[in-house]
DNA sequence: GCCAACGTTGGC
DNA sequence: GCCAACGTTGGC
């Protein structure tokens, strides 16, 4: 059992859509990053904390929360010669990318701004503000702790 | 839209 | 394996 944040870009996939997925859960497709990708194929599991980050946007921050309910399994998008993350260097025997599916847990009554977050000396070392630009990150049991207490839900 | 930070590619 | 060139992310 373990946390963690992933980052959307809201115009893209937004807390929102997650909430209503009418299958009730979304696959986080698409992550082309070696150092999240072995993240996600390594070390995310079943029942997992994930806190739900808006990026690339006018307000970026934590918006909510989801949690993992499919471990890691070769992503389709990369076979696929129409979709935009298909890559001609993977085959099905051997994947080179990885997604889980995460299911919507709760929204925010406000989002957490990148800004707050900064200001709070607790979440110094959180990952997401020491390397921003990492898509899928760690994040502590404290840290899950404390950006969920920020907000009601 | 700018630009800093950082990841990836590819020649050698 | 090094490193320059290039591409992408992402805050502002």
């Amino acid at each position: 059992m373990a946390y963690w944040l992933f980052k959307s870009e809201p115009d893209d996939y937004s807390i929102d859509d997650l909430a209503h997925e009418k299958a009730g859960y979304t696959v986080w497709d698409g992550i082309r990053n070696y150092q999240a990708r072995n993240f996600l194929r390594d070390n995310v599991v079943v029942g997992d904390g994930v806190l739900f980050y808006h990026s690339s946007c006018k307000n970026v921050g934590v918006v909510g929360t989801a949690e993992v309910v499919k471990a890691a399994y070769p992503d389709p998008a990369q076979f696929d010669p129409d979709n935009r993350y298909f890559d001609s260097k993977a085959s099905k025997e051997a994947p080179r990318w990885y997604c889980v599916d995460i299911a919507f847990r709760s929204a925010f009554d406000s989002l957490i701004p990148l800004a707050e977050l900064r200001t709070l000396p607790a979440l110094s070392d959180m990952v997401l503000l020491k390397k921003g630009r990492l898509s899928i990150q760690p994040v502590s049991k404290a840290e899950w702790r404390l950006v969920t207490a920020l907000r009601a839900t």
